[in-house]
DNA sequence: CCCGCCGCTGAATCTCAAT
DNA sequence: GATTGAGATTCAGCGGCGG
C-alpha cells in the first residue's frame, strides 16, 4: 500500500471522505491507485514515460553535451512491455475516473501511438488530439530530420456514449478572439523562473510541463471544484496549476525528490479568488511566412524570374524553394547577398516579380499570405 | 491479378522492364501491390481510409447538411478488422520498398494511433511525426470539442539501421529562411480550382489533398527520378505532384471514377524543367579537399601561423599538411579539437588565417580551390 | 541603468565513407 | 560488420557580465 503525504491544510474542504484529495501519494502508480475510490475523480491529466529509446550520446555543432532523458523510469525492454504498462495504467486511471470524466494524455512519436490506440482498445473514445507547438524547441543538431518542434495531447472520455463531460466551449472561444479554440495551441518549453531548479541550480525534473499548457487544459475541461488527478505527478505542474485555478488534485510519484520539490511548489501558490479565473489569452504574433510557402501555394512558380528594383541582377526559382543565379543558389537572403557581393541581404524586399508590366517585391505575396492567415499565430 | 492502366507515353524511359512506373494499377492494394518487385521503390506516400466510425448525419447551425466521408471504402466491423487491414497493407509495402526508402502515413485522430503502432511492430523507424495545420479547418458545429484543425502524418525508413534515407535538409533549411523545416507544416486545404470537381459541380473525392502537401514531402525526401509509391491512390495528387516535379509514380486504385479523373489530370501536368528541379545541397555533397591540397597549392605556407576566431590558440603549419603546437602535432580537426580539450572539432571553420588585417576561416580558402576545380569539369 | 555580447540549455530515437 | 577518422551540424530565450 503506498503512504500518503498531506500538503498541510491546503483546502479544508477536502477533509473527511475525501481523505484522498490535494494529496500526493508516493508509489507506484497502479498500486497507488488502489488508494481511490471508484468513479472518484473529474479529469485525469498524465504524462507517462515517453520511451524515448535514445542510441549514444549527441552533441551540438559547439561540441557541448546534450542533457538527455536517460532515467531509469525511461527505459522499457520492448514495445510490448511498453504497452504492457500502458494499458495497466490506464485500466486503473479507468476505474477511478467519473463515468462523464475526461482523461488526458501527452506523449512524443516515441509512445503516443501505442497510448493512443491502447486508449482505443480499452473503450475510451478520443475526443481531439490537440498538438502543443513549441516556439522554442530543441533543434535537430546533426540535420537529419524535421525539427521535432511539438508534442501530441490525446483527450478523450471515458467511453463513447458519454456526452456529459466538461469542455468549456464558450471560455474557450470568448478566450480566443471569438473563434473556436483549434486543435493546435502555442507554448513555449518550461523555462526561465518557472522551472524547477535544485540547490546546484540543476533542474529538478528532465520533462516539467510548462503551467500554460496544464492551465489551458483544465480551464477546458474541468469546472471549479472539480478534482483533477496525476498519476505521473513529477514536479507537481498539475497541482500547482489546479491549485491556482481553484480545482482539487490527486498526485502520484514514486521519486522522493520529485515530492519534496512538488509540495513545496504547490504550498506556494496563492490561489485566484472567483472572479479572477477566466482565462488567459495567449499573445498572437505576426505570422513566419517563409518562401517555399510562396512556391508550394502557386503564387511563385518554379522557374518564374525574380529580379532586383532596378533590373541589375536576376534569379530563377527552383521548385525546392531556393533561387539560382550564375552557378550560385541559396535561400532568398543568402542569393541577393551573394550577387550584391554583401554580407547580408533582406531577400523579401530586394527580390521582385513582374506582375501587370511592374515590379512588385516578393513581400507583397508574403502580405497577401499573410492577411489569409491572420489570425492563426 | 490487378490490371493495370498505362497513361500514354508520359515517361519514354520507363518503358521496359520498369513498366509499372508511372501506371496506375487497378485493383485492391495488398494484391496490386504484387505486381511490383521487392525494393522497387524509393518513398511511399500513402492515405489510407481513416475509419471514421461517423454516427448519424451531421448538420450545420443553419440546418444545411454536411457532406460526410461515408463511402463504404471507409467502413471496418471494428478496430481489430482495420489493425488486419493496416498491417497487411503496410507489410505488402515494406516488401517493395528500397532499403533506404522512407515511407508516409497521413492520418487523424481515429486510425493513426492505429498505423502508428503497426509501423514501429513491423520495424519501420519513425523519424518524424508531422502537423499538417490547416489554415480552413471545418469548424465543430456541435461546440462540445476543439476544431479538429490538423491531420497527423509519419515519416519512417524501412528499419532503424538504415541511415542513408534521402532527406534533403539544406534544401528545406534554405527555402524556410534559413531556418531549419520544423515538424507542424501550415497548408489550406485543397479546395478552390485545384479541387477536382465532375461534370455536376461535386467533388470527385472526398479527401482530396493539396498539391502543396505532397510537394514538401516528395521534396523533402525523394530525388528527381525517385519513384513515389501510393498504394490509395484516390485523385492522383500524388502522381500529378510527382510528374511536376520530375519524379515517378506508381498509383494504386480499385475504383474505376477515381482511376480515370486521376488519369486525365495526370495527363495534364507540366513537368518541370532540370534546372528548376536542381535541389540545394550543403557541404555533405561538395568535394573532399584535403588540407594539404592547400599547401601544395600555396596558398597555405609551411611555417605560417593559424588561430581561432579570437585568437585564444595558434598553431604552425608543417609540409605535410598537418599542424603543430605546444608539442602536439595531427590533422587541423585533431589539433583543433585537442588545443580546445575537445572530443571533435571541424578544423575548416575553427582555424584562421591573417589576410589584410582581418581573420578568415582556411574554409574560405577550400572555397576558392574548390570554385577552382569546379571550371575544370 | 541600459544594451550588447556571450554562455548555456531544452522529452533527441541526430554522420558517413573508407577500410 | 566493426572501426576509424574527416568534418558537418543549432534555435529561441534566459541570465550574467561588462562597457
Amino acid at each position: 500500500m503506498a503512504s500518503v503525504l498531506r500538503l498541510g491544510e491546503l483546502y479544508q474542504q477536502s477533509a473527511g471522505p475525501r481523505s484522498l484529495v490535494d494529496t500526493i501519494i508516493k508509489g507506484d502508480c497502479v498500486a497507488a491507485l488502489e488508494a481511490l475510490p471508484d468513479q472518484s475523480v473529474d479529469a485525469i491529466f498524465a504524462d507517462p514515460p515517453y520511451n524515448l529509446q535514445l542510441g549514444g550520446a549527441l552533441t551540438r555543432p559547439d561540441q557541448s553535451l546534450v542533457d538527455a532523458v536517460d532515467d531509469e523510469w525511461d527505459q522499457f525492454a520492448s514495445f510490448e512491455a511498453y504497452d504492457a504498462f500502458t494499458r495497466a495504467w490506464l485500466l486503473a486511471c479507468r476505474r477511478v475516473l467519473k463515468p462523464n470524466g475526461t482523461i488526458w494524455v501527452i506523449g512524443s512519436y516515441h509512445n503516443i501511438f501505442r497510448v493512443g490506440a491502447t486508449l482505443q482498445n480499452l473503450n475510451f473514445w478520443i475526443l481531439n488530439d490537440v498538438i502543443w507547438r513549441k516556439t522554442n524547441p530543441m533543434p535537430n543538431f546533426k540535420g537529419r530530420r524535421f525539427q521535432n518542434a511539438h508534442e501530441t495531447l490525446i483527450w478523450a472520455s471515458r467511453d463513447p456514449k458519454a456526452k456529459s463531460y466538461t469542455f468549456n466551449y464558450d471560455a474557450m472561444k470568448a478566450s480566443n478572439d471569438d473563434v473556436q479554440m483549434r486543435s493546435d495551441w502555442l507554448f513555449p518549453i518550461c523555462n526561465g523562473g518557472e522551472r524547477l531548479k535544485d540547490a546546484d541550480g540543476r533542474k529538478v525534473h528532465p520533462t516539467q510541463k510548462p503551467e500554460a499548457l496544464l492551465a489551458r487544459i483544465i480551464m477546458a475541461s474541468t469546472k471549479p471544484g472539480d478534482v483533477v488527478l496525476d498519476p505521473f505527478f513529477g514536479s507537481g505542474t498539475t497541482g500547482a496549476v489546479a491549485r491556482r485555478l481553484g480545482r482539487h488534485f490527486v498526485g502520484i510519484e514514486r521519486e522522493d525528490s520529485y515530492i519534496a520539490a512538488a509540495a513545496a511548489r504547490i504550498a506556494a501558490v496563492e490561489p485566484l479568488g472567483k472572479a479572477e479565473l477566466t482565462v488567459m489569452t495567449g499573445k498572437k504574433a505576426e505570422p513566419r511566412v517563409a518562401f517555399n510557402v510562396l512556391v508550394e501555394s502557386g503564387l511563385v512558380r518554379p522557374g518564374q524570374v525574380l529580379t532586383d528594383a532596378k533590373r541589375r541582377w536576376s534569379a530563377i526559382v527552383r521548385a525546392d524553394g531556393t533561387l539560382a543565379a550564375g552557378g550560385e543558389a541559396g535561400s532568398i537572403h543568402r542569393l541577393g547577398a551573394r550577387v550584391q557581393g554583401l554580407d547580408a541581404c533582406n531577400g523579401w524586399t530586394f527580390w521582385h516579380v513582374e506582375e501587370q508590366g511592374s515590379l512588385r517585391p516578393i513581400d507583397d505575396l508574403r502580405a497577401r499570405i499573410r492577411k489569409e492567415m491572420a489570425g492563426l499565430e
